[in-house]
DNA sequence: CGGGCACTTGATAGTAATCAAGTCCGGTGG
DNA sequence: CCACCGGACTTGATTACTATCAAGTGCCCG
């Protein structure tokens, strides 16, 4: 299937470039789109699969076109500290375009997944030629250290209660849609995930969720989904 | 006192313009420079004195010339979390740029400071004039989202004397230097402040670094300043 | 020399980690 | 269709750590 300019197909769409479903990409034309993708190289993994780990030497961006990826680190007691849960249009790897060190990071399936690779050389091109791109990777950057910092902020309390109900509050609004019931949340981890990602053990997750709903501000739904019945309750 | 193109004069440096010193602006030529200083706006603060406060709305990015300067955030529970400590050359306010709302965190000088404030309108035609600026701010952010992650993955552990022997270790980059007794560092942070960066106690700061003084790994002389002697015993 | 402030040290209490059983659920094979 | 198996989750008991409260102590600066 060849691609062209005035008849832009996709092997994975399809019907459309799977660049123009990405935020920084999303003020390119069709035509500097068509560049794009021709500098980008595919993959799929299932989930579960290791799709970077922590030491490799990568000069890679790595865009998501479809399913959810998870980084994380060991940290030095040899928990897994998960760091970032990524989706459909987000990237990740940004660092190796810029240095040549092992990968701070490992990147793991969480769902089936399809990404697009974008080797550093062609990338720094498209960089100097679309300034813009460089401004949405700013905003990105800005939102995830936006992010980062709030972690750390919530993190620096040892109060677990707190650390669950600001990860709640962040799956409601990533993942949570509305619900005659309550916002219907579509947990992207499992207890253990949830754990690694607040830096508590498994087991006190459990408790505070059973907690949380004793108290009637979320109810569990199986282990996979849970509603939040009283918003305002997990902000304070 | 004017500057020509040919006689760059700075009212700081009396002989250089400051903002040649920061390394957002390193790629542009002394023609280019003077272009950014046109834009600057100059301020000078006081050790103590409150520079951003939460929720001020600012247009403006601050790039600092001189002194040092803390920004944190005061957390749910009342406590003052510390995010980064600014110093030559270092800028923040970038989500000014971006975004219309108020500022997510407190900015005060913990010493006394001379800072150089642009304004984003300003500072967008730079970055639309002069893409490596952008490429140096990616370079930046990169590098703090980079601390940021390390500081999550040492936070997430409970184990308030691994934060400890971090935080150390983040000062001994940042402001150790070699001495014939091991690496002295300055101490940017007074107990308290060292409490509220890592998020411990002020007590535990002081239990665990004369803890430390009884390994022989570090030894304390007077409040602001020690002496690392084991940097291998610290990053275990 | 004296006052104040930052720091240290000690005692106690509270919270979450850890260890150890259970329980629930989905999938598989008879 | 049902019984069984294993993995994920829950629940309970104990332990360990750090926050908190409460006195000191040392030091800088007038």
């Amino acid at each position: 299937m060849i691609a062209l300019s005035k008849d832009i197909v996709c092997e994975h769409c399809g019907h459309q470039p799977c660049a123009k479903r990405v935020p920084i990409f999303s003020s390119l034309d069709d035509e500097e789109i068509m560049q794009v993708v021709s500098l980008i190289t595919r993959r799929e993994y299932s989930k579960g699969e290791m799709i970077i780990i922590q030491g490799d030497l990568s000069r890679s961006l790595i865009i998501i076109h479809s399913g959810k990826i998870k980084t994380f680190r060991y940290t030095a007691d040899g928990r897994e500290q998960i760091l970032y849960i990524f989706q459909q249009g987000d990237f990740f790897g940004e660092m190796n375009l810029l240095y040549e060190r092992g990968a701070s990071y490992n990147a793991q399936a969480i769902e089936d997944c399809r990404i697009c690779i974008i080797h550093r050389d062609g990338f720094q091109k498209l960089l100097q030629r679309y300034p813009s791109i460089s401004l949405k990777i700013i905003e990105e950057l800005c939102n995830r250290l936006d992010k980062m910092e709030n972690m750390v902020e919530s993190m620096s309390s040892n109060d677990a209660e707190l650390r669950v109900n600001e990860m709640l509050l962040e799956f409601s609004r990533k993942y949570g849609r509305e619900h005659p019931e309550g916002r219907l949340v579509e947990l992207p981890l499992s207890r253990e995930g949830m754990a690694n990602y607040i830096g508590v053990a498994r087991e006190t997750v459990s408790r505070k969720l059973v907690h949380l709903q004793d108290e009637g501000i979320i109810r569990l739904e199986g282990n996979k989904r849970l509603f939040i019945l009283d918003e305002k309750a997990l902000q304070r």
